[in-house]
Parts: structure tokens; sequence; C-alpha cells
DNA sequence: ACCCGATTTGCAAATGCGTCGCAGGTGTTA
DNA sequence: TAACACCTGCGACGCATTTGCAAATCGGGT
């Protein structure tokens, strides 16, 4: 039997495929803390395939999110940053130095508990702190 | 004694002026729910002031919000949208409709006061949820 | 290993959203 | 009313991200 070429109606799109590119990219964040944008993944990844485009980091940045296998953070500062850690946690954005860092926190579940019980279905949330980090607190002291 | 114009060093700049402009899209925004965009705000207003420009819509929204006036809101998804609501509260968008509801709460203080205590400074923070509001919640299990 | 079609890539152009520079206009104080 | 700093409208610009397209590449089936 032949293997029913895309769907008519619904736009269900083949699996992801595992190119050097995707691979690359993918690595590229792994161990990383520094939240980095997608110009600075694609920087990194131009080392080992110089010939990458910065679109197609874009979109397997994008990808990789939307599969779950990192997570896109939009601080509402600058481009968009990429974490390989994809485990419910903060981020608190410096105003000073601009340092994205962990905060290990997650949503009160009687928040969401609360909001479900009204009708809403939460599937994701992003919250952002601003402020100065401890570095750049102490130097504005000091100054 | 003349009046010192504009300190050297610092760039403080005088006091912000009352013009029709500025009242027109501070007033389009009072009692407005639905958290408009700058866009949108500026349709608004040009009812009234049929030769504003667009970028005085943004220049004058992102005066009022650094004023406090009013709160700009990021969602990662789209334009900024703006918000005569200034007290804390959270935020819901919806994946289906798109539309932003408030959701009245604040940051556990115990958070806030961790990090302060490991050297953080805490000026402001945002939190954004995704998911279906109730009405498009209810439309896709009907569907 | 080879085929073949769907997916992906590199490139450039396009888009979306917001900001800037500048030449007048306007609000505010003296 | 005079003076001047602040503002406005306008278009050009900038940055981040997306998109169209032809060529390259994956990867399941043979
Ligand atoms: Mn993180
Ligand atoms: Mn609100
Ligand atoms: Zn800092
Ligand atoms: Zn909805």
């Amino acid at each position: 039997m032949r293997p029913q070429k895309a769907e008519k109606t619904d736009e269900v799109q083949g699996l992801p495929r595992i190119t050097k590119q995707r691979r690359a990219i993918f690595a590229a964040l792994q161990g990383d803390a520094s939240h980095p944008t997608a110009e600075e993944v694609y920087l990194r990844v131009k080392e080992e395939l110089p010939h990458i485009s910065l679109a197609t980091v874009y979109r397997n940045l994008k990808l990789l999110a939307r599969q779950g296998l990192i997570r896109e953070i939009s601080t509402g500062e600058g481009p968009n940053r990429y974490d390989f850690r994809t485990h419910e946690h903060a981020h608190f954005q410096c105003d000073r130095c601009g340092r994205i860092l962990d905060v290990e926190m997650g949503l009160p579940r009687e928040l969401t508990r609360d909001l479900e019980r009204t009708g809403f279905r939460v599937r994701s949330h992003e919250l952002v702190l601003h402020g100065l980090c401890p570095d750049c607190g102490a130097a504005s002291s000091a100054d």
C-alpha cells in the first residue's frame, strides 16, 4: 500500500529530519547558561558550518522550540533568546548589563488551578523579572 | 538668573508637556480592557485628531509608560500592547483568539524577598500565561 | 546501495514593528 | 508677548525575523 501523501485538509507536515545544521544548532545550546540570541547561536555554529545561513538558524531554533527541545524566551527587551533548559523556571534580566539569569521557581499551583476552574486552559507561561543583578547592584551603589 | 539649559553630563530632559495628542492618547486607553496595540490606539485617536502621526502615538505610549501612567505589555506574540491599569496584575493571552485578559495576581512576596536577599534588586516583572480562554476552550472541545 | 519525494537549506528580498532626524509648531514660564 | 525647550508630522531608517524559491539533502522503501 502506498504511504498516503500529505493530507488534504490538515497541514500535517512530515517528520523533522536530522540535518547537520539542526544538530549543530541544538548542540551549540547545550550546557550554555547564557541564553544566547539567534545571532549569537549563528556565530557559534558558523565556526563548525561556515556556510550556514542565519535564516536556517532562525528556522531551526523555532522548530526546536516547537518540539519542546529548547525554550524560546522573549524578555521584551531586545531579540529573543534561547535556552536549553526546558524545565519550568523564570528569568531575571539585568537592566544594566542585560544578562539573563535563571530564577528557579514555578507558578503557584493554586493559581493555574483557579484559572482552569474558571474555564481557562493554561498551556505555558513566561515570567521575566527586571532589575539589577548582584554584580551591577553592587557596582551602582559603590558608584 | 537664566534657567540653566540642558545639563552637560546627565541627560535630564525637562518636564513633559500636556499636548492635545498626549491627552488624547492617554484618554483613548482609559476604561479600555482590550489591551490595544499602538496601531489600534492610533486608529482610535485619529478619529479625533485626523492629522496625528503613528510615530507620535509610539512616542507618547512609551513616555506615558515611563511616567508610570500606563503599562506596556510585551507578550512575545505580536506587537506590544498597552494597558491603562497600572496595578500589579498578570496577563493571559489566548492562543486561538489572541485576546489578552487580566489575571489578578501578584508575585509571591517570598520570591522577590529571596532574590533581594541574594543581592538582586527587583524593579518590575511581567507574567504572561498562554493557553485557551474560556470561550475558545469551549469552542474547541465542541468542535 | 540506489531511488525518489518530502523536507531543508542558502540566499536575497520582504515584512513587521518600532525608532530617528529634522524642519516647523506649540506649551509654559517669565 | 518673547523665548526656548519640548513636541509633532513626515519620511527614512534599523533591527529582528520571515518568506519565496531553486538547489541540495534526508531517509524510508526497494
Ligand atoms: Mn533559563
Ligand atoms: Mn491588564
Ligand atoms: Zn547586571
Ligand atoms: Zn480565545
